[in-house]
DNA sequence: CGGGGACTTGATAGTTTTCAATTCAAGTGG
DNA sequence: CCACTTGAATTGAAAACTATCAAGTCCCCG
């Protein structure tokens, strides 16, 4: 202990010891001394509700982890139409790799903190060190499965389902800590919901109304809902 | 040349040589020997349309790779309502890696040939060689931006826009030699475009009728499809 | 040539959107 | 402290779109 310096030893830098994306989050299978690389040149950043991340089109110069908050990815057409692609929550990893040109745009859709790298270390560690990779494809598939689940919703189910499997998304997403939180606050508006959904703001108020009323859920202050019965939750969002 | 058999000139496969998916599929960045290796335990299957390849919730137990035909990835409700999530065209990887149990059903929609691999051999190929992962990564990858461009598709496009974004996708598909086809069968049946476009037969047989007396499309013999004007078509379909 | 599945077409019903008005909550400034 | 403004959300009525139900037609295949 006398000094030593050898690099085995080495300490993990102060702000990814107390990081959040460390435990589960990609940075999770780095050596300590590729976290002290990647950390020199990361930069951790506050970023409020609605701003944008990264623009549909442009491109692409960081990557980023998410430490706490949500964000969404949503794609637009021509005319304006909009859909959200995903939601992210931490300590997932943002980013589309190998591609110069981002296909969507992320925005925040609450205030969050995001760790953002520059592209070129982390395409580097990624040629380096398989197990990088390995984690990144990892996510990749977890999302890819997400948008096949949420492609179901959008094409067979009802207004009222989809509502419902909005709310249930969120209740078993929006605290890692837990499987299934029975109350909280929505991380969306309405229009996002709607966006989400591929519903209009009308129909998606419409459908919590009526939840409201069957007892599904109960409603606060338009952002806060508390789910009495998980159950009743998920059959009304038609998951088996 | 003189009858020399060291490892690094010995021959790939007969098989492999012959075979569409070592251009551009997985197996081309594998080496000449786990080529042998890899080749030693697959098996080439020829599957009728209709033929299910693997079920939703079954073990999975082979991948495969698609050296021709088209295959269609499904997911079904309890009460029977079904989405298709995905098409796969050759030279595709077929196959969830990193998960024991099939969330989604692949079922031939045209006659194909697959060659099918078992997942042990797979999974340690993977593990030994950072470029078959890198290669599945990005194909995963390929994946989720198609299921994003559908999500969009489904969620907020008229019936009229869904039918010619789904034309489109088999006019830049079918064919892995041609950017854009003008003249193809289609792969799949009316119920099957139904089910791929979150909507009836009925609605897609309309769309389809008014699609060809708009001159945008000629169908013969409902199965055949000609496109006179790309341009048209991708305006009909809502694509930037 | 007949049977049967796949596809089309028509009429009607149902769901969701659109348009419009209203309520609500939270700030802002007098 | 109370009007007033503002943006978000709810509610209502009418319109539009898509689904459903019900015949037909076409085409492949024996």
């Amino acid at each position: 202990m006398q000094g030593k310096r050898m690099n085995a030893e080495a300490e993990a830098p102060q702000v990814c010891k107390a990081c959040e994306a460390r435990h589960g989050g990609v940075c999770s299978t780095l050596s300590v001394l590729q976290l002290i690389e990647l950390n020199r040149h990361s930069t951790r950043r506050r970023v409020g509700a609605g701003d944008e991340v990264i623009g549909q089109g442009e491109q692409i110069s960081t990557y980023s982890n998410i430490l706490n908050g949500v964000v969404k990815l949503s794609k637009m057409m021509a005319d304006g139409r909009q859909q959200i692609v995903g939601l992210q929550f931490a300590p997932d990893f943002m980013g589309r790799p190998f591609l110069k040109e981002s296909s969507l745009t992320a925005e925040a859709a609450t205030d969050a903190e995001i760790c953002a790298f520059p592209r070129a270390v982390i395409d580097r560690i990624v040629n380096e060190s398989p197990d990088f990779e390995h984690k990144l494809h990892t996510q990749s598939l977890k999302e890819l499965d997400e948008a096949r689940d949420w492609m179901l919703t959008l094409g067979r189910k009802t207004a009222q389902e989809k509502v419902a499997s909005f709310l249930y998304l969120i209740a078993t997403h929006i605290n890692p800590m837990e499987k299934f939180s029975k109350s909280f606050d929505l991380p969306l508006s309405r229009a996002d919901i709607a966006d989400f959904l591929g519903l209009t703001i009308e129909t998606v108020s419409r459908q919590m109304t009526k939840l409201r009323k069957d007892g599904v859920i109960v409603i606060e202050n338009n952002r806060h809902v508390t789910v009495p019965d998980a159950h009743r939750l998920k059959d009304a969002a038609g998951v088996d």
